[in-house]
DNA sequence: AATTTTTTGTACTTGCTGGTACATTTTGTC
DNA sequence: GACAAAATGTACCAGCAAGTACAAAAAATT
């Protein structure tokens, strides 16, 4: 389909554009059109680039999404080794959703996209499972470096991690507010973030 | 409006019919001649009796299935004062969001319908609202009955519950199993599942 | 029974959106 | 520079879904 630099760019464009649109109006609401006026192209490219149309679209917007966030993420999560680091990566979740609020992706990406197209239900649950992963990678290093206790199930803490920050990006998008998300991941992070005996 | 028996028992069937359509299907794909169509009504009576049309609508809906929620946990709620209702109540929880899946009411509400509508969210709002309040009456009712830790922070547990309960759902439509709910849900009841000393 | 109000049926309009057709330009290759 | 392939511009189509117009039927009111 791309076969020079040029369309590649264009590819590109269009495929941001249409991310950012969803970031700002969300899903539904985003047309083909107002991808192409934003991204400065037309239905042809368009089509040219994405012959599946509109899902095949939103099937890479997510994809775009998911590399962002976990991007984002990667290089706290793979230094959480201490108490503290365990303390400013929490700080920075609940930042990050505050200021974004309902423009947060991961919110959009799961919650609107992943329920409509099996593949991009796919993309979503692989998001999942590398972030759980990744927090589970930095309970466990904790624990190795004698930071936290060893009894803690790793993989189960991480399973909660994730779901909580799932819940409260959801709560903050019907109430505006991030308390609940960041009391929930305050209280699933106890064990870790208290000095153990 | 509505003036007589047969008017209301009419809306009545409409704002039924788009319920369980949406529950189904999802409120993207819901049209109103879906509605019309299964509640055996025209155009005309849909403009009737909302004539701020599908907006209208949709709010009712997200009105009556925030009343349905309610009422079908009210019982489950207003009782947890020991510790082996809590552990019903959990499974009940989780139960009902695994057999019901996609079609989890709450999910679809929230995550759906609250992003578009200011008046929805504010419905939204108000169920997570009323819905942290019965939790947190339980935490106290079971506190005052000597099951649970008197130092356990009775609204910040709640508002735990209802954000993982929502994440929970949230992780199912995107993952397809409940099991996130379940182990994110045992965390955070950890203090008033086990018994204190 | 007359009349006014409410309820309902039918047919239509309008606007928008995903998608197509096809011609034209640009780019890479020999 | 010729030729093929890729990239782009313009114009269009088909369908669908929200919403409207208006008249007819059914109830309520007097």
């Amino acid at each position: 389909m791309t076969k020079t630099a040029k369309g590649a760019a264009t590819r590109q464009r269009i495929v941001e554009a249409a991310a950012a649109e969803i970031r700002e109006r969300g899903t539904v609401v985003t047309t083909l059109d107002d991808v192409c006026r934003r991204s400065g192209t037309g239905k042809s490219q368009m089509f040219h680039y994405f012959p599946r149309g509109r899902e095949q679209l939103l099937l890479a917007v997510t994809e775009l999404e998911a590399r962002n966030v976990f991007d984002d993420q990667e290089p706290y999560l793979s230094q959480l080794t201490s108490r503290q680091a365990w303390r400013q990566w929490r700080d920075v979740v609940v930042e990050t959703c505050r200021t974004q609020g309902l423009h947060c992706p991961l919110g959009v990406l799961i919650a609107d996209v992943g329920r409509y197209s099996p593949a991009a239900q796919a993309v979503a649950r692989q998001l999942i499972r590398r972030w759980q992963d990744a927090v589970r990678a930095g309970v466990e290093a904790t624990q190795a470096a004698g930071e936290a206790d060893p009894r803690i199930d790793a993989d189960r803490l991480a399973a909660a991690v994730v779901t909580v920050i799932q819940g409260g990006v959801s709560v903050l998008l019907s109430t505006g507010s991030a308390d609940h998300l960041e009391i929930a991941l305050d209280m699933v992070l106890g064990p870790i973030l208290r000095p153990f005996s």
